[in-house]
DNA sequence: GCTATGGATAGCCTAGCATCCCAATGCTA
């Protein structure tokens, strides 16, 4: 699709117009991505049924941006972009993405110290170059240079949330093709990894050739870096590397089996292997030259006499244990979640109406659905005060009672992502929190506080009486913002003492509690809920990757509350009972 | 540059914070 070309062209394009005295084009442009990014439709399809006319009905796209997105299909160019690069000719988005750069900065650097990328940026940043310019200092400096030190341990990775689709959709593709007998992800996006370094994909088929030519042939792909009857290479034009396997069908569950790995998984079953006198290997599981097993993955474990291992948590952290025991976790289902209480409406200045995500949520099968929109301290995000919560709440209890006549089964609660501020108190009065559903309190602002000081502002704010969420824990950013300090032990017991719920952002770049902090608090017996925190109604699916992390870290069903039934559920959202 | 309102023009995504330098700027949510 052509939306994603262009999407990335309007954010480039506003973020170099940033850097100059256009006040307000950069954000006309950044609407247009932002609507090309969210639009289902192929751009150039709408172009093609109904010209330039037809693209400027798309929200957020006028004349002049329908011209560039016309020129662009026409041409593959827009010379207004190619204008605004010779001017500025910086790797944009790869400076801006080192925490703190912004569009103006990344330009005085360019024009004072001719940086371009992040290289010259690390070098100018390391001969102490940056903190003479004026307006900077040695604090920038140092900033920029623990920025690109975190940017460089996620070098080359993608995340699940961008790779997961494109594997499903080249899946569908493969599957046309009478000839593929099994397909299947294998590698880090099987275990649902958070972060992807190559995709690696399996098939069985009796025509490894007409398999490997669709293989390399397929649109996107600008390098072959090889390609055999069993194994092929290519690199997409994202910068993705894809491995293509072909084996035959009486192979493909060992294969399958070893090509998720892990790696230290994959020692381990290999070792219970070794200890019956069996041998196994991405061909089979043999007891000497017999081939026991092979055909299907749960046979290959039941061949080594222990239980199916479910891919997210095969990293040799216990699993291989708890398998020979017979005691694995049953991990919690995409379909065990009930509802989702983290979800952004047009109140706060998401896109979507309260009555269209509850029709969403219904379409997906909820019970229920907790409207959550931020409150006044986060301005950008039009966060409501207590006033607006107040008129919000009339609009829900409207929407119930129609609910509740026309017989629907389903409820719209009422919350709000409330914000923890430096000392630890939200940005709402306790009267108003009162007349919530549930609350949500989370850290937006001032990360970079001492490790004391933003243990002690959280812990406050989860002994606040109407605090039952803590949204997104440790407030990191996947491949852009570490977590931040604190003392998480501490943070943790607190959860446990006052009866706080830990979130499992669902957000591909959050993912926050990460799939370490989920198993210990399991361990703990803190509850904890996934949450799409969807600003739109597409990002409801998001939902499905907090499932993958939380069954990375070994939730069950009975770990996360979101798998309750409403009148459960109210009941888990009551009022802390603890004296605090 | 787009949208809404009214047919050319106003309004839009702002406020707190860190940093650098002691008032202003740019970044971030």
């Amino acid at each position: 699709m052509k939306n994603q070309e262009l999407s990335k062209i309007f954010y480039e394009i506003a973020n170099l117009l940033k850097t100059e005295e256009a006040k307000f084009r950069p954000y006309a442009y950044r609407k247009a991505a932002l609507e090309l990014d969210n639009l289902e439709k192929d751009v150039s399809k709408i172009y093609i049924q109904g010209g330039k006319d037809a693209l400027e009905k798309i929200p957020g796209i006028g004349e002049s941006i329908a011209e560039k997105i016309e020129e662009y299909l026409r041409t593959g160019k827009i010379k207004y972009y190619q204008e605004l690069k010779k001017k500025t000719p910086i790797k944009m988005e790869e400076l801006i993405s080192v925490e703190g750069v912004g569009p103006r900065m990344a330009k005085i650097l360019y024009e004072k110290l001719k940086v371009r990328n992040l290289k010259d940026l690390e070098k100018a940043a390391k001969s102490h170059k940056i903190a003479e310019l004026p307006g900077f200092g040695e604090k920038t400096e140092k900033n920029i240079l623990q920025s690109i030190s975190f940017l460089k341990k996620s070098k080359g990775r993608f995340l699940l949330g961008d790779v997961l689709a494109k594997v499903e959709k080249i899946k569908e593709e493969f599957k046309r093709i009478k000839e593929v007998e099994n397909i299947s992800e294998a590698g880090s996006v099987r275990r649902r990894k958070e972060t992807i370094g190559d995709v690696d994909l399996l098939i069985s088929t009796k025509n490894p050739k007409k398999i490997m030519d669709f293989f390399v042939s397929m649109p996107g792909v600008v390098k072959i870096w090889g390609k055999g009857e069993t194994k092929s290479s290519v690199r997409t034009r994202q910068g993705l590397e894809i491995d293509l396997r072909v084996v035959p069908k009486e192979s493909f569950g060992a294969a399958l089996q070893y090509f998720t790995g892990s790696k230290e998984h994959n020692i381990g079953t290999r070792k219970i292997a070794m200890s019956k006198g069996l041998k196994l290997n991405e061909y089979g599981v043999f007891k000497g030259k017999k081939m026991v097993a092979g055909k299907n993955e749960r046979e290959v474990y039941e061949s080594l006499g222990i239980q199916w291992i479910p891919p997210e948590i095969r990293e040799d952290k216990g699993e291989i244990e708890a398998s020979l025991k017979g005691k694995l976790p049953e991990l919690v289902e995409l379909e065990d979640i009930k509802g989702d209480l983290h979800s952004h409406s047009s109140w706060d200045g998401g896109t979507d109406n309260i009555i269209e995500i509850a029709k969403a949520c219904i379409d997906i099968g909820y019970q229920y659905l907790g409207i959550s929109d931020h409150t006044k301290f986060l301005r950008i995000e039009h966060g409501l005060n207590e006033k607006e919560l107040f008129q919000q709440r009339k609009e829900i209890d409207k929407l119930n009672a129609k609910f509740q006549m026309s017989n629907v089964k389903f409820k719209i609660l009422q919350g709000a992502e409330t914000n923890i501020l430096n000392d630890g108190s939200l940005d709402i009065k306790n009267e108003a929190l009162k007349k919530l559903n549930y609350v949500i309190a989370g850290v937006h602002s001032s990360f970079k506080m001492s490790r004391k000081e933003m243990t002690r502002r959280i812990i406050k704010a989860m002994k606040n009486p109407y605090v039952k969420i803590l949204a997104h824990p440790t407030g990191r950013l996947i491949k852009q913002r570490d977590e931040y300090l604190a003392d998480w032990d501490k943070i943790f017991k607190a959860a446990k003492d006052f009866g706080v719920v830990l979130e499992i952002n669902a957000h591909p770049k959050r993912l926050d509690l990460n799939e370490r902090n989920i198993r210990i608090a399991k361990e703990m017996g803190i509850k904890m809920i996934i949450n799409s925190d969807a600003h739109h109604i597409s990002q409801l699916e998001n939902m499905r990757f907090g499932v993958f992390q939380a069954r990375r870290g070994w939730a069950e069903k009975g770990d996360i509350i979101n798998t309750l039934s409403l009148e459960k559920l109210i009941n888990v959202l009551k009022r802390k009972e603890v004296e605090i």
